[in-house]
DNA sequence: GGCTTTTAATTGGTCTGACAATAAAATTGC
DNA sequence: GCAATTTTATTGTCAGACCAATTAAAAGCC
């Protein structure tokens, strides 16, 4: 071998890449308007000189990346949308489920989040966001009377990220909703919480309004940080006892 | 028209979704172990009766979610990945550009999860995390001294992911590397912050490590808590003097 | 044997053209 | 006018071909 040179391994993108970069750059700086339909995908690819397979690649991706939304027949096509939380969710499960991150660990990150987002709610909460937390709360209150397992638990989830939301800060929502959605399916099969668990939870609940009702952030961080602890115990607690009577499946 | 059939509109899902949900529950599932090649395209669309078109678009969806990375050439194809945190920080860019989300509420929300995250940094953290937060911020003090303005920035945010690594919350540290690469590309060309500035980031960051390093979370938390939201003061002291002398572009 | 070079095989990347499926719009019939 | 029908625009899918890149295997050379 002659002369070496020092050179890094050179990256070549694909035309469907390219494509999508382009796109994708587009959609971002606004250029493209949300809700606008692209070209066809035929003349998409005449005006890039690329064939029609590569130009469905690039939608392909951007679709994935939530950026358009494919609809066929007449009228169809690709139209513009504002990225949701949704691909933020999707990758998030596929990480914790990719990675085995054990339900613990997720329990932890929302112990870690929903402190915070406590006193942010606190401190920005409109009055529709209390309404709504209160009605998750009904629900919950509800499913508990009426021995309903997987009604408690999503109204249990859904009150915990209605409380995010009211903070208003929507890459919180964003995590906590992603998070809440593995939680839900892990804890979802487990055996019901105790009565005692049940009110323990339905208390701690109107406390952590009250303080956000008041708008007292620490309160309202403080009360979520101790709930949010306690139910990690409950859980264990639960957990174990299940493990005696039913050995659990992988 | 006959008898009226009260059936909810049916979602006719393509053949590509199909065949990438079947091969991405296989691969969560861990029935295909990680770095096992899947069968070549044609040889997976005659398996599961599809075109090749059909079959490459499947891979692609899977590409996307980070599930299998694709070569070309003999002994290529697409062998099977554990999902990383790359498709979190992708989806999260992509959120708060398409959101449009304001740095303010991007620094609240890592204001929101570093304290927390100091706290568990402290409690589970091992010599080896000690000593990479060592050389973050031996690299932050060389390129203040240096006047390096990228370079301080770029180690600033090292360091702070750094900490939330200590944390071993996988998902943490998902989420702080996903805000922090969009922190850093708002934040890269603002003006160099003032040496005061920079000395006080030193000083609280020395502060920080000493609690992490004495497994003190309480303290940790408390000033972590302190210092980020001490640097979202700075900065926007230093963009308001920035806005007289340079309005923004968008 | 041990090495370079050449060849060939394998695989993904791209293109072309066709037809099917779908859904909206235009037309028709009354 | 309005309901049923036909037309049309669009994506979904397929089949087949060839190109490009990579690497294993074969050939050649010392």
């Amino acid at each position: 071998m002659g002369i070496t040179l020092d050179i890094a391994p050179i990256n070549v993108p694909k035309a469907a890449d390219v494509l999508a970069g382009i796109l994708r750059e587009k959609i971002l700086k606004g250029d493209l308007d949300e809700g606008l339909t692209l070209p066809n995908e035929r003349d998409l690819g005449t005006q890039a000189g690329l064939s029609r397979a590569s130009v469905r690649e690039a939608l392909r991706i951007l679709e994935g990346e939530g950026l358009i939304a494919t609809r066929i027949g007449r009228n169809g096509g690709s139209a513009v949308v504002r990225p949701s939380s949704a691909a933020i969710e999707r990758s998030v499960g596929i990480f914790i489920r990719g990675q085995r991150i054990r339900l613990e660990a997720v329990l932890e990150t929302r112990a870690a989040i929903e402190p915070p987002s406590a006193r942010f709610a606190a401190l920005h909460r409109t009055d529709d966001d209390l309404e709504a937390m209160k009605a998750c709360h009904a629900k919950l209150q509800q499913a508990s009377g009426a021995d309903d397992n997987a009604g408690y638990t999503r109204a249990n989830l859904d009150w915990h990220v209605q409380v995010v939301r009211a903070s208003h800060n929507e890459l919180l929502i964003a995590f906590i909703s992603a998070v809440s959605q593995s939680i839900y399916s892990d804890t979802d099969l487990d055996g019901f919480n105790s009565l005692d668990v049940r009110n323990a939870v339905i208390r701690a609940h109107r406390g952590v309004m009250d303080a956000i009702k008041a708008r007292d952030g620490d309160a309202a961080a403080r009360r979520m940080g101790r709930h949010v602890t306690a139910y990690i115990g409950d859980l264990q607690q639960t957990r174990n006892t299940l493990d005696g009577a039913q050995p659990k499946e992988t």
